[in-house]
Order: structure tokens, then sequence, then C-alpha cells
DNA sequence: GTCTATAATATGATAGAC
DNA sequence: GTCTATCATATTATAGAC
């Protein structure tokens, strides 16, 4: 029986996923995309009978529910704000593999002027972290206001650096932003 | 006589850069790119004969003559590094036409693991950004390892203020970055 | 479920008329 | 210098065999 499935749903999207992230939507062809997860183009449209789109939705989904499962329940532990933030910074380097990898969030950025379903999910992905970040500064003292702020420019800074990280083929921009974030969220 | 030029140099490179801002290199086919610029893709061969890639090329040499008429003297004024960056910050407001622009250092960057011309020219731009703002840090009365710190940062928040504008589709996200950036080179 | 084969279109690029 | 016409290739997508 030679057609069994040669790749399970999480290793297929985690596949899909390094492609996106590596060459952006454009960037990433069927056939890229073909040769990263061994599958032909026929058997990807198989698996996302709506082609390139679903798979870079499913792939934003993913990426959603590896957020769910590694990063709010840090953020919102019964823990003290340091500890919280300390975490955080621990898991986004994982994440970004010290700087090697762009944010997905970023390189599935639509052109502007088009509205695509992965623009909705990327904006509600920035939003939930502006939210949850926000939370630790709150509990660190911070008012509303001062609070969100400080979330935002955590944001920022993480964008940023992944970016002027990638830009001067120098990771270590990306450590050296980690290494500001507990002080803005805790400021004061 | 209707061989005659259509359209400048000038133009012409400034409608190239702001395709390439909005959609990026692999999205900016010929064809968005004779729409933008009202040649046909045969004209654009004839203005620049090796293609997209001397476009991206060309565009990139012209936005460096950019920063070296309108930031770097700024910033390397003979005036207080207070006013210097707050110079540096307003032409950087207009630049981005506050945070409703992408940059095109982030927009034109190569995939990993390709090397192309443009992605030469941005690193050093990146490295030029880094180099001038320091000295600003310095005249501020930052040591060498302070002030490359916080030109760091500054071209971190820039870059990720305008990632987190767009993806959360909230230009006001880049203001209130600007409005960080005196303190983090002027600090103490 | 995966594959080979194929189709329709888009893309990067060139030739030659005006 | 710009245009129409064309080409080769790449890209997205589908049909049908196994």
């Amino acid at each position: 029986m030679p057609q069994v499935r040669k790749i399970g749903d999480d290793v297929l999207l985690e596949k899909l996923t390094q492609t996106f992230k590596d060459v952006g939507y454009e960037g990433a062809s069927l056939a890229a995309l073909s040769d990263a997860t061994g599958l032909k183009k026929s058997s990807l449209y198989h698996r996302f009978p709506e082609g390139k789109a679903q798979m870079a939705q499913e792939v934003m989904a993913q990426t959603a529910r590896v957020l769910d499962a590694e990063v709010f329940p840090q953020l919102a532990a019964d823990a003290s704000p340091a500890s919280r933030i300390g975490a955080f910074v621990a898991v986004m380097d994982g994440f970004y593999a010290g700087g090697r990898q762009s944010c997905l969030l970023n390189m599935l950025l639509p052109p502007r002027g088009e509205a695509t379903a992965c623009g909705e999910a990327i904006s509600t992905t920035f939003q939930r972290l502006l939210d949850a970040l926000s939370q630790v500064a709150r509990d660190a003292g911070a008012d509303e206001a001062q609070a969100r702020l400080r979330a935002e420019q955590v944001l920022v800074e993480l964008q940023g650096a992944l970016v002027v990280a990638r830009g001067m083929g120098d990771a270590a921009v990306f450590g050296r932003a980690l290494a500001r974030i507990p002080a803005i969220i805790l400021q004061g």
C-alpha cells in the first residue's frame, strides 16, 4: 500500500512554516514547498485543496496553537512579572533560534492594500501578544496606558531586531534586543 | 518624434521604489512595475538591461543618495546631539509617511541563504546608519560600546515599528516609536 | 494518499518595427 | 526611447492512474 501518508500533519506544517519563514509568501513557490516537504505538488493540493493560500492560513493557525501552548501560559502564569517576562524571553530566544530565524508574521504579511485571510490572523496574533504582555506590565505596576505602550515597545523590539539581524547578517542583534525586554516591561 | 523619454530617471526610480516598498522584491512583477511606471516591459528593459535585479539595485542606490542628502548631514551637523536626533526623527517621520510606508530595506531583503547585490547594499546602509547614530550618542556622552548599543536600538525600533504598524494596520505605532528615539540616544 | 502528466496562465526576457 | 509581438520558462492548478 504505497498510498499511505508519507508525512504527518504536524511535520508537514513544520516544513511549510520553515519555507514561508525563509522566503516569504510570494517567494514560496509550490515547487519550493514541494521540495521542502517531499510531497509532489498534486499531493500538496490533496492535503490543501485551496492551494498556497490555505497552506499559509494553516501555517498561521498552527503557529497560533504553538503560542497558545508555549507562550501565553507563561505570560499568564501565577508568578512574578519578572519571572513571567523572563520565561517569555527564553521562549522567544528558542522560537527564533537566537535571531537566525525570521518571524512568520513579518514574512507572511500581505502587500499594502491587499486584505488576505492571513493578514487578519496576523493582526489578531499581534493583538493577543499585545494584550498578554500588557497584563504583565500592569501586574508590574503600570497603569493601563503605560502598560500598552510598554507591551507595544516589546513587540516592536522583537520584530525590529529580527529585521536588523537579517539585514546585517548578525543574529546577535536579536540577543541584545531580548536583553532589553525585561526592563521595558518592568520599568521603574 | 514619439521616441522621447516619457519619464525622467528620477520619477522612474521613484515609481519603482514605491512598488518595491509596497509589495517587496518577489511581489514586484514586471507587469506591476510596468503599470506603476507607465512604461511597457520592453521599455523597462531598455532602461535597465539587466532587468528586475538591476531595478532593485538602482532603487537602493537612489535611496542611499536620498539618505546622503537628507539624513546623514542632519546626523553629522554642527549642532547639539538633541537637535541632531530631533531632526533625524522629523526626517524619518516624513520618509515613512508617519508609518504608512514600509521600509525598502526590509521589503528588498533577499531570502535567507541567498546573497544578492541588494543584500550587500542593504547591509551597508544599515551599517552607515548605525555609525552615524553612534556618533550622535558618543557626542551625547556615551562611550563607544554604549553608543553602538543605543544606535542599534534606534534602528531596531524604526524597523520594528514599521512592521508592527503594517501588521496591525495602525500607523500610530510608528509615531510612538519615533517619540522614544531621542531618549534612547541621549539616555542619562 | 501519492504519483505522472497536462493544462492555463503569469513571468522574465528578447526581437524588431516605428 | 517606446512600442507590439513573441519566446522560454515558471507557476498555479487539475485529471486520472496506481
